[in-house]
DNA sequence: GTCATGTATCAA
DNA sequence: TGATACATGACC
């Protein structure tokens, strides 16, 4: 028990030692402050620290030396000392004095003068570690390309003085569109959902929303999915404003590339920027318009901690910086109707008659087929007539894509008749057992057919182009997906045959689109099967040319491919919005999961206050391995700032206390 | 993460 | 009692 006089009870000798210690440590203090001399004006630099720990999430206060008066602003990188190591770090601020109590360590070093971390990513950054109950460290090395020296000591070529003028052509058809552009040059920062109709060019409608905002003097940051739409709609944009005027930034780009052309976008050289994910966070001067393709893409989903998705990390940027919005896919989420839904956003869409003069879209049902081809009667018409005018894009979902089984007649997905899960093959030999319960079907019979026979269902891409090219002697097949994916098709006859999301684009749009075994994207059992088959679907049917056929092969009645016949993915998103509400799933509910072991997730759920009304649910096990369990918890909509605040809290508790790592995922992509 | 300090534990 | 392990909290 210490006695109330503290160190007076102890050993003579020992007090000296304790007294001597900390004597000499006071003096290596006192004489580092001395060694420095501080700046005259605001000496205080109010820094970020690199370090994966979340309780340390916060400005720390140093002490800039007089030789770094000028170099230390805010946004460079510095090395500090922190609890005895050096550690990288940015100035946030520069300031006259500071709030901390003990005396200042000085900053150790500049590591460069060039400003890299704009206040407005400073402020970004935050929300969106505070939105993903993330660290902000982790959020900023998504932000800020790793530096590289001989590609900083460059200039950055300024853009040319004129652009050419912009145009509205690839938005006709679209209401009200012009508005939209006319507001964004007039300065103004409007918020639109885009459905685009099929048909469009959306890569140049892009374009000219970024060229309308750079006439009033803004910049514009278009995210789109993959490298891919990074080269259409780069295209778009020399073709619309001339070169020189944007820039791209992927991950794939080299170390050197990309940093050189990120220090472009900070130091105001280009202001117009295109890219993948990660470019949501560039600094963008004078930002006007922030715009996302295809929102619905899984690629939009940063896979690194804390999980950021790009719409979210936009919409977020446009709150904070008040800039306009662009949310745009031939698709619609159910995350962008809610924007519509709660009037953040004005609609952008096409009337009725521009959507029949674009395509015509229909749905054949799958039995309606001769000879178990796999392309019924009325698709086969349709691709005979259309291959004269142009090439023809086949979809066919993609080998192994659902190594389900189905009905080997009508081609119904086959069900457990225990619990009506999924039935798959595990082995070549073994009889087939349900993907849910385990349970063996020996004697399955089909229960919309009576059939026995069961087949696995999927042909990959390079079956369907044989299957096909048999039935069209003499037409050219050309084949897209997997690791061989083609970017375009020459506007001739032929069959193009490829997977989702590896479709080429054809010059002047197909000549028809044919989707087939569209039953089987339906067949799996995730949270968002139909929104996630319609925008497949959509996708391919958007590359259409101006009064081409779509033709849909699969169940007719399904609600997806009904919206899909109608165009009508507003009505699609908005339904599914319903049932989400319905159901409190995403978005009509904030949800984060929280992955670890066992024992950490418990322990991570006991020191958890979410606020009133919380939901936990769980944990069960993950997969097949026995070491890792998840827990999801869940609050109305409304509550999602505070879950994601009481998330981020347990997080800072535990990492101070070293409790090992959970890891935490708000809005989960996938569960 | 490192470092310093405080508290619990145990053989001698 | 002293040596040691372990927990806790600060870190500018």
């Amino acid at each position: 028990m210490p006695s109330p006089e503290g160190e007076s009870d102890m050993l003579p000798g020992l007090r000296a030692t304790v007294a001597d210690s900390r004597a000499k440590a006071a003096a290596t203090r006192k004489r580092r402050a001395a060694e420095v001399e501080a700046a005259e004006r605001d000496p205080v630099a109010r820094v970020l620290v690199d370090l994966p720990l979340a309780h340390l999430d916060r400005p720390f206060d140093y002490l800039v030396p007089a030789k770094d008066a000028e170099s230390a602003v805010p946004g460079v990188r510095v090395k500090v000392r922190f609890a005895g190591q050096d550690v990288d770090a940015y100035v946030v601020e520069r300031a006259a004095e500071s709030d901390h109590p003990g005396r200042l360590a000085p900053l150790r070093r500049v590591v460069s003068p060039e400003p890299v971390l704009a206040p407005e990513v400073v402020a970004l950054t935050g929300a969106v570690a505070e939105r993903y109950a993330g660290s902000r460290a982790d959020v900023l090395r998504l932000a800020v390309p790793p530096r590289h020296a001989t590609t900083e000591a460059k200039p950055s070529a300024p853009a040319p003085e004129t652009a050419s003028a912009a145009t509205r052509e690839a938005w006709t058809g679209h209401e009200p569109a012009a508005a939209f552009l006319a507001h964004l040059t007039d300065g103004g920062s409007p918020r639109a959902v885009w459905s685009a109709a099929p048909a469009t060019d959306w890569a140049a409608a892009l374009a000219e929303a970024a060229a309308a905002t750079y006439a009033s003097g803004r910049g514009s940051l278009l995210v789109v999915p993959d490298r891919r739409d990074v080269d259409r709609v780069d295209a778009a944009l020399t073709q619309v404003l001339g070169e020189g005027h944007h820039v791209v930034l992927t991950a794939d780009a080299g170390p050197a590339a990309r940093y050189r052309d990120f220090l472009a976008v900070s130091r105001g050289a280009r202001r117009i920027v295109l890219g993948t994910r990660a470019a949501a966070f560039a600094p963008v001067r004078d930002l006007g318009l922030v715009a996302i393709w295809d929102d619905g893409d899984d690629l939009h989903a940063e896979p690194r901690a804390p999980y950021p998705h790009a719409r979210e990390v936009l919409l977020l940027r446009a709150d904070l910086q008040g800039c306009g919005v662009l949310v745009g896919g031939f698709a619609r989420t159910v995350e962008a109707q809610q924007l519509l839904r709660t009037g953040w956003a004005r609609e952008i869409t096409s009337p009725r008659e521009v959507l029949r003069a674009r395509a015509r879209v229909s749905v054949v049902e799958a039995g309606e087929r001769e000879h178990g081809a796999r392309v019924p009667r009325a698709a086969y018409d349709v691709l005979r007539s259309a291959t004269a005018e142009g090439p023809v894009l086949v979809q066919s979902p993609r080998a192994g894509y659902l190594p389900s089984l189905a009905c080997e007649r009508c081609r119904t997905p086959a069900r457990c008749a225990a619990c009506t899960g999924p039935l798959q093959l595990s082995g070549p030999t073994d009889p087939p057992r349900c993907r849910w319960c385990g349970q063996q079907a020996r004697d399955w019979a089909c229960g919309e057919c009576g059939h026995r026979g069961l087949r696995a269902p999927v042909l990959g891409g390079a079956r369907t182009a044989e299957e096909l090219g048999r039935s069209f002697p003499g037409l050219p097949v050309l084949v897209s997906g997997g690791d061989q994916v083609r970017a375009t098709v020459p506007d001739r006859p032929a069959l193009v045959v490829a997977t989702p999301g590896a479709e080429p684009l054809a010059a002047v749009g197909y000549a028809a689109v044919v989707l087939l075994d569209c039953w089987l994207p339906l067949a799996r059992a995730e949270l968002r099967t139909d929104e996630e088959a319609l925008r497949r679907w959509a996708n391919a049917a958007g590359l259409v040319r101006p009064g081409g056929h779509v033709v849909a092969v699969g169940p007719a009645e399904h609600p997806a491919l009904q919206a899909l016949v109608r165009w009508d993915p507003a009505g699609f998103a908005e339904r599914e919005a319903a049932q989400r509400s319905e159901a409190h799933l995403p978005p009509a509910s904030r949800m984060a999961t929280i992955i670890g072991t066992p024992g950490a997730v418990d322990d991570m759920l006991t020191l958890f206050s979410g606020p009133e009304g919380t939901e936990v649910l769980g944990p069960v096990p993950v997969g097949d391995d026995e070491d890792e369990v998840r827990a999801v918890v869940r609050v109305p909509r409304r509550l999602g700032a505070a879950l994601s605040g009481a998330l981020g809290e347990v997080q800072r508790l535990r990492s101070a206390r070293k409790l090992e790592a959970v890891r935490v995922q708000v809005d989960p992509f996938s569960l």
